[in-house]
DNA sequence: GCCTTGATGTCTGTGACTGACATGACGCTA
DNA sequence: TAGCGTCATGTCAGTCACAGACATCAAGGC
């Protein structure tokens, strides 16, 4: 994060600031409609009207165009036990990572975010990714954990869980017919881990 | 490579049952020592004897030859829900998981599980095909705990602890100068997570 | 001996990805 | 205004993962 720093060297030259944001949309589309294995990287430029060489300096492989934005996502995430008071305990954290995690999903994004899951959920190799970017999503929060002085194995096992709790609240958000806010939801799952544990 | 060439490998008389293991070990052997990617499927597949388009037909993908017995370590993973006593609590059959798993992985293994799993931790595919066979792993523990009339989301949130527990005894296990058994580790990380629990 | 079966080899093609190099608009400076 | 460097992109050629189609060839049974 250096968010901080101030070097304005030059204010990105303007090309096409929207090449990325263009070619994920045409993969949303193409992978949607014709399918993810009959979907060519090569089709995915063209329909954003560059090369595939472009696609692949933009993405390094043809699943990452689904899975971008995810940093962001962490960051949320992570700044959510950042900003929490001192000696909450581990779960306490979860607990504030999950509330923050879920402003970055608000109701809006329903729609959205079901079309490319119901992409994901058709390709085993999409959902290979998905996994491997919550397990990254894990491990940072894991550091911010042990930021926090949580010792290991504790704050590893937190970590994990909160990334596993925010996985079954994020399916069951974009169920059809759900109401309750993204939020609602995690905290929810959350309550019902800490029970797991009370009755083993 | 013509039938006219005189077989430099003495028993060609019948097929190698052992092809695939075979495969295994050559992959192991050059990822180890070449790296991962600088190793070719057809390398792999020369340095056990056969051609390249017979390596996948046994092996799905490049990366599969290092993850086969998956299914294998998962059925004894679930046989400990299976055959533990009837009114054991979620956290108790995920304990039995735990000592099941355990007797996959005997000392004498150790050495081995370390050297795969230093091939794995160097390569981003790789450790996504592992992350990914875990989720396979949680997925049939979470169907194993919901045919014991575990509820949702408890089920789901106990077989996905139970991976992340199991994965970090894994990796204690085969840490150097470790000396407890998988298994002494795994009980000892569960412990941690039901006390994490409480401590919310 | 013939036939079936199953593992393998051979040939060929597609598509994901990469390195090297060229181009052309942009912004800056003399 | 001319010249220059930058940077996103295009172009070209190459490697390699993987798959379909077909041939082969050792059992093993009849």
């Amino acid at each position: 994060m250096s968010a901080a720093v101030i070097t304005y060297d030059a204010p990105v030259s303007r090309w096409q600031p929207e090449t990325p944001r263009r070619l994920q949309d045409a993969a949303l589309e193409l992978f949607s409609t014709r399918g993810y294995e009959q979907t060519t990287a090569a089709d995915i430029a063209q329909r954003a009207g560059v090369t595939e060489r472009t696609f692949f300096r933009h993405f390094r492989d043809k699943r990452d165009v689904l899975f971008h934005g995810q940093d962001e996502f962490t960051a949320v995430f992570v700044d959510g036990i950042d900003s929490a008071p001192a000696d909450t305990p581990p779960l306490g954290l979860i607990a504030a990572a999950l509330r923050s995690a879920a402003t970055f999903f608000p109701d809006e994004r329903r729609e959205h975010a079901l079309t490319r899951q119901s992409v994901i959920d058709q390709h085993p190799a999409l959902q290979e990714r998905e996994r491997h970017k919550m397990a990254g999503l894990a491990t940072s929060v894991g550091q911010a954990l042990r930021a926090r002085d949580v010792p290991e194995p504790a704050a590893t096992l937190a970590a994990e869980s909160g990334a596993t709790v925010f996985g079954i609240a994020f399916t069951t958000w974009i169920r059809p017919g759900e109401r309750r806010s993204l939020d609602a939801i995690a905290q929810s799952v959350l309550g019902e881990l800490t029970r797991l544990g009370t009755s083993a």
